[in-house]
DNA sequence: GATGTACCGTACCGTACGGTACATGATTGT
DNA sequence: ACAATCATGTACCGTACGGTACGGTACATC
C-alpha cells in the first residue's frame, strides 16, 4: 500500500475528477481566471463539458472543487513533538512553520487561487473566499496557535493574548509580501532559498525580542 | 480660491471625465469587476460609450484611468515637520502614519481597486498592478521612508537597513488584515475607530521595542 | 446664420462564454 | 452475449459584452 496517499485528506472526488481538477488548476496557474472556461477545462482534461456539469454542477462548483481539492493536497504536516521539549527544538519548529508559511503562500497555485477568490470577493457572500479562509488561513492559523501554546507551556514564550501573538508573528514573517505577490510583483526576499531562510531567521529573531520569556520589560 | 483643490495632484482629466470616473468607481465599489461594463459605466454616468472610447481608448484604459484618478485623490498629506523634533512629536507622527495606512487600505474604493488589479494580475505584464504598486504602495512607502529617516536623525530610532525597518513596521501594523479584507472578511480590529486606535498603538509599541534607540540588546 | 466641436442615445455587429441536448463509443455487471 | 451505465465529442442556443457607427442636439466661434 502506498503510504503517501494516507497523508491526503479524504475527499469525495473520483480519480478521474481529481485528474480533471489538476489540469484545471494548471490551466488557472498559467492562464488566470479568464482561462478557466468550461470548454477550456474540458479540452485540457480530455473530458466532456457534460461530465463537468454532472460532477460539479456549474462553473462556480468547478472553482469551489478546485479550492477544496488543492486544500486537501497542501494540508500542512501536523506537529509531532509534544508540549515538553527543549528551547532549541521549539525555535527550530517555529522556523519550520515560518518557512512553510512562506513556501505555501508564494506557491503559484496558492497565488492563483487567492487571486481567483479575491477577484470575485466583492460580489455576494462569496463562498469561494470563505472556502479559502476556512481551508487555507484558518488551518495554518490553528497549527500556529498550538505551536505558540506549546511554546508558552515550555516556558520559552510569554504572552497574554495568543491571537495577538499570532498576528504579530504573521506580520513579521509576511509583511506585505503576500499582497505584492498577488499583484504579480516578484518579491526579492522570495527569490531563492537562502533569501527566504535569511528573512525567516530575522523574523523569528524579532518575534523572540517581543515575546521571549526573557524579554526585559 | 478654494485651498482644497490645491492639495490634489494635477491630472489630465476634464471635469466631465472625472465625474464619469467617479461614478465608475462607485459602480466598481458596490458591484465588483463584473459590474464595470462599458454600457454600464455609460448608463451610470449619463454619457455615451463613444465618449468613453474617445477619452480612454478601450476598457483597460478606463480601468487605468480609474486607478490614476483615485490615486490622485488619496495622495497622503506630506510631512510638514523638519527632521529636528521632539521624541513625542515623532511618535505621534508615526502613529498618524499607521492610522492613515489602516484607513486608506481598508477603504472601500482601495479594496475594490486592489481586487480589480489582483484579479487580472496573472495575465500579462499587468499594467494595472504596476500602476497600483507605483501610485499606491510606493507613495506610502516613500512617505514612511523619510519618516523613519527623520526618526533616526532625531535619535529616536536605530536601524541599519531602512527598508527592512519599513517592512517590519508595515507587518506589525497590517499583519494579514489586508488580504483578509480583500477576501471580503470584516476584520474585527478594523471595526470602529477605537479598535483601530488600540491596534495602532500596540503596533507602534512593538516597533519601538525592536527599533528604539534605547533598545537593550 | 453658417460652421465646427463635443457630446448623448441607441442601434448594431462579432465574438466568446455558460449551459444543454444528443449521438457515439467504452466499461461493467449479469 | 447483451443490456445498462457512464463518458466523450460535437453541435447548438441564448445571452452578455467590447467595440463601432450613426443620427440628433447643445453650444461656441467666426
Amino acid at each position: 500500500m502506498n503510504t503517501h496517499s494516507e497523508t491526503f485528506i479524504e475527499t469525495d472526488f473520483t480519480e478521474r475528477q481529481m485528474a480533471v481538477l489538476e489540469s484545471a488548476l494548471r490551466l488557472l496557474v498559467d492562464g488566470g481566471e479568464k482561462a478557466i472556461t468550461t470548454a477550456g477545462i474540458a479540452r485540457a482534461a480530455n473530458c466532456s463539458k457534460e461530465s463537468l456539469y454532472k460532477w460539479f454542477g456549474d462553473r462556480d462548483g468547478i472553482l469551489a472543487a478546485m479550492i477544496t481539492y488543492q486544500a486537501s493536497k497542501v494540508r500542512v504536516s501536523a506537529r509531532l513533538g509534544g508540549p515538553s521539549q527543549s528551547a532549541e527544538a521549539f525555535r527550530s519548529e517555529l522556523e519550520t512553520f515560518a518557512s512553510d508559511l512562506l513556501s505555501v503562500l508564494s506557491g503559484k497555485t496558492s497565488l492563483a487561487l487567492n487571486r481567483l477568490a479575491i477577484g470575485q470577493a466583492s460580489n455576494d457572500g462569496s463562498p469561494l473566499s470563505n472556502l479559502l479562509i476556512e481551508r487555507g488561513r484558518n488551518v495554518v492559523r490553528e497549527r500556529a496557535m498550538v505551536l505558540l501554546q506549546s511554546g508558552q507551556l515550555a516556558g520559552v514564550l510569554r504572552f497574554d493574548d495568543r491571537a495577538e501573538a499570532f498576528d504579530t508573528l504573521y506580520g513579521l514573517i509576511m509583511g506585505d509580501f503576500h499582497v505584492r505577490m498577488l499583484l504579480g510583483e516578484t518579491v526579492p526576499a522570495m527569490r531563492d532559498e537562502i533569501a527566504q531562510r535569511e528573512h525567516t531567521v530575522a523574523a523569528i529573531d524579532k518575534f523572540y525580542l517581543l515575546y521571549s520569556k526573557d524579554r526585559l520589560n
